[in-house]
DNA sequence: GGAAATTGCGCAATGA
DNA sequence: ATCATTGCGCAATTTC
């Protein structure tokens, strides 16, 4: 009266809550799996190829769970092979997005530095019209300060349409 | 026959996480000493059967590895808590750092778009500039320009930045 | 010292 | 069927 038959375990979900994971196998085969510790030779106790019976009655494909199996082994190294190797280019493609943010937050700043010299440079320019401006009132038309149609002295940005 | 000892871990999750987890698996360090699971002789090579531990030169502390042990399994427990905390924080961080790089990406765009229109507006200024100083130099030599520019007007508005 | 956090590793299910 | 990805647990180590 064992639990036979894996349980629908929950599949891949960030949001996943319920785990329920199955029993591993028949417990007490080989566990050495856990931390890599060791491995000791393993003795089975359950005749192999012959009559299986101590295992739940499953489905048991075509014996793909036998830890004992030269098949299973390989699988599962190449298997770790494979896990490391992703995870390290994962690892490694998390390191270039950071250093990519690091990029770009120079190029941010440098953006913005030289944005404030073209301004600089714009509002000299603007200036050295009203420069003219007023040279040019003077030959024409005494100082009046009031605001002639032509008061170029302000700062307004005409022109500078800035969007947003 | 096999009476299986499921140990159902009573967790408290926030998340209302049902682990049931029965028998994890042995780790091989405690042989024999563990708790009825099944009837698998399993035999190790070196076997502490009455001295000391001969294959990790472990401290084993005392009851360190019980697994049977309460403490062991709240420890562990609470260590997978951890684990999904840490696993679940460093993949956020990794999404942000990626949204980041989206941001930074479209803020540079922006200015750079900033850039070329400050730019354009500067180079339509400078014409207007020579133009007129075309015309001047036609009537009047311009005076002695020496001081500083645009200090005449001073309505030097360097910082006119629009900040959001 | 001890608890939490991090890290390396392996396993199993699943995706491509 | 093979490899790649992903979630998870264990254990050692680090950090606080």
């Amino acid at each position: 009266m064992s639990k036979q038959l894996q349980q629908k375990i929950s599949n891949t979900d960030q949001n996943g809550v319920s785990v329920i994971q199955n029993q591993p196998h028949n417990s007490a085969l080989n566990p050495a799996g856990a931390a890599g510790l060791q491995q000791v030779p393993q003795l089975v106790p359950v005749s192999p190829g012959g009559g299986g019976k101590a295992t739940p009655p499953s489905k048991m494909k075509k014996s793909m769970m036998d830890k004992n199996s030269d098949e299973y082994r390989q699988r599962r190294e190449r298997n770790n092979l494979a896990v490391k190797k992703s995870r390290m280019r994962s690892k490694q493609k998390a390191q270039d997005t950071q250093q990519r943010v690091n990029e770009l937050k120079e190029e941010n700043e440098r953006l913005e530095a030289k944005i404030k010299l073209l301004g600089k440079e714009l509002s000299v320019l603007k200036d050295l019209f009203l420069e003219h401006a007023h040279n040019l009132a003077d030959n024409v038309q005494p100082p009046a300060s009031g605001g002639g149609p032509g008061d170029l002295c302000n700062n307004n940005n005409s022109g500078s349409n800035s969007s947003q």
